[in-house]
DNA sequence: TAAAATAATGCACTTCCATTGCATTGATTA
DNA sequence: TAATCAATGCAATGGAAGTGCATTATTTTA
């Protein structure tokens, strides 16, 4: 039993090879995907298998969803320690407007925002549009 | 001709009569809507008038969308000086994850955000979803 | 280890929202 | 007032998300 398997085992989960095969797919990613972008790489599975497993990978906080306002669900791996339904650990997500690329900037965590009193935040989502480093060097 | 046709014409557009009707039915409003909410709202236009209304309304930086994550788009009044393309004026928005409304929490501006070396950052979207002041207190 | 129980997968559908083409109506301008 | 251009309405499309159910695979337990 390798790294990966031994990863959704312990989370919890049966270990298949779709499942092996889409983990494997996300960490060799370094953007954000879509379920499409799985899709594509996966063109034998079928697209409602593929999307219950990135929701069985999102339940066991293994991928974190990201809307980053195009309309599409990007997702990604989510960090060692992260828990994604908490307020904590959170990072803010960059959208090239060039060549559509989203990316977790891990590093850079979210500000402390200040709500009206009254108002209780529980989850943020911050998301920067703008160009790329791999675009604007162009 | 009143305020709200004054205002119209000033933005470059014609005003006709289902414009003023939206224009004053979101400047009623003190959240959010969604398309489908001005449709119930006038039901006797079609959908493609009052999508294509709001459009307009974007183009022209009238209204602004709001992207807060439940997957439907929001729209909302602009502030007098708001130009929504700009780095300028941003303020987040608050989703309640109690009630569904999401409102623009315009006194509370966006701090200003550090992106890694070789990043452009153009626009900012900043989302806090929690419980809001109306559904805290019952 | 075979049978029973539970979970994962695949297929077919459905729903919802966003968007477009085209004909028609209405408003502006020459 | 005719010609021009924009706004509206109708019909249809496309894309993404989500669900029900039958089938296959995996795990449990008797």
């Amino acid at each position: 039993m390798n790294k990966t398997e031994q990863f959704l085992q312990l989370k919890g989960i049966r270990v298949t090879a779709m499942r092996i095969l889409i983990y494997n797919f996300l960490s060799e990613k370094k953007v954000t995907v879509t379920l499409s972008d799985i899709e594509n790489a996966f063109d034998k599975a079928d697209r409602t298998t593929l999307y219950r497993t990135i929701k069985t990978f999102e339940d066991k906080e293994i991928v974190h969803q990201i809307d980053d306002g195009t309309g599409v669900t990007k997702y990604a791996l989510c960090e060692p320690n992260c828990h994604c339904d908490l307020n904590t650990d959170l990072h803010l997500h960059f959208h090239c407007t060039q060549c559509g690329a989203t990316v977790c900037l891990t590093d850079h965590k979210i500000p402390k925002i200040k709500v009206p009193n009254g108002y209780i935040a529980e989850h943020v989502n911050l998301v920067v549009k703008g160009i790329c480093d791999k675009c604007s060097v162009k």
